[in-house]
DNA sequence: TTTTTACTATACCGATCGGTATATTGGCTA
DNA sequence: TAGCCAATATACCGATCGGTATAGTAAAAA
């Protein structure tokens, strides 16, 4: 067993189920059956290692949603179709997208949120361009892309939320109410 | 200055901006200008000082919200009435709803979870119970009063969350906005 | 006046924090 | 074979963690 790839996975399960802040190194290495030095040798640091797990699901993530996001001249499906990229992305890295959100919300002198925080800029980005593009079409969106961008975000949110207490299941049909839901404050 | 009042105003300012985890028990101290045995003395521990801090401001906002949620006929005023009752507390006492996000997406294993959930679950019950009563008025809300509660809990919060990084502000007008796009997921 | 009680400071506790100096191992390269 | 380098362990670092034993003070109650 790839040793890298395993103290990745523990930090994860850690991070997600108690918070950054009350994982200790100790407890990690201990978990991971190994000893400091080892996971000092791959990250340099905590932090180190949080930014790898950051930058290895982020940048999955961020392809599939730019992918689903390429606008071409119908709004409703590409919608659609930026939801279930989602959907899909949480329904395999469950942990990574609670650990996510739980860094989206901490305060605005956490670590945390220091280290996540331009990886959601870009996901804010990819998403303001999409709706950018798509007001060409619609004139009554136009100036209004940052703040759609940030409404949709948060909706889907709301559903991963829903799905993370295990409230619901993420399928094509809730995609679809979410998009419908998020429609209605665009179109009236 | 009261000593006790200050520890807790202290302690809410550092909570919000750092994290619960990533703040001593020395730092607050130091920033209040008292010494440990004197938090302890009030507080008895770090974990009774953040349940002093939730009892607290919790009280005001489910009293609040209480109030605004009792149903008397007219689910789209109730509704608005809500979420204003939402705002208006928003406004008074940032920092705090500001913490008080960050525990609800904090880890299911984390101390912050485990001493806010009840109080959320609170919260959700108030809205549970007014979806519940307006169903008897609406046939086709049956059952699904407590999926309401959330998905409208995570809208009022999309606008909060929206206000706390200073993208709106919080009137009249945007509550009718977000009970607009709440109600179409009912209504349709 | 004496006693009690609430409050606060000094100084300290063992445990854990993130991180590292040093040494050893094993495999690849020159 | 000699040398190098990635990878790992033992043992340790000073700093900080949450928490407390002890003592003093000041005000209220007896």
């Amino acid at each position: 067993m790839d040793n890298r790839e395993n103290i990745l996975s523990v930090a994860l399960r850690l991070f997600s189920s108690s918070g950054y802040d009350s994982v200790g190194v100790q407890e990690i290495v201990d978990e991971a059956g190994i000893t400091k030095p080892t996971l000092y040798h791959y990250f340099g640091s905590k932090r180190g290692l949080l930014d790898a797990l950051l930058e290895k699901h982020f940048s999955a993530l961020l392809t599939s949603v730019r992918e689903a996001a390429s606008y071409q001249g119908d709004l409703p499906l590409t919608l659609q179709k930026v939801v279930e990229a989602f959907f899909q992305f949480v329904k395999q890295q469950k942990d990574f997208y609670r650990m996510q959100l739980a860094m989206c919300f901490s305060g605005p002198e956490s670590e945390t949120l220091e280290a996540s925080s331009r990886y959601n800029r870009e996901l804010i980005l990819i998403l303001e361009e999409m709706f950018l593009k798509a007001s060409g079409d619609h004139g009554n969106m136009k100036g209004r892309h940052k703040r759609y961008a940030f409404t949709f975000l948060g909706i889907i949110n709301n559903y991963i939320t829903l799905y993370l207490g295990n409230h619901i299941t993420l399928d094509s049909r809730e995609a679809f109410l979410a998009v419908h839901q998020f429609s209605h404050g665009i179109y009236s």
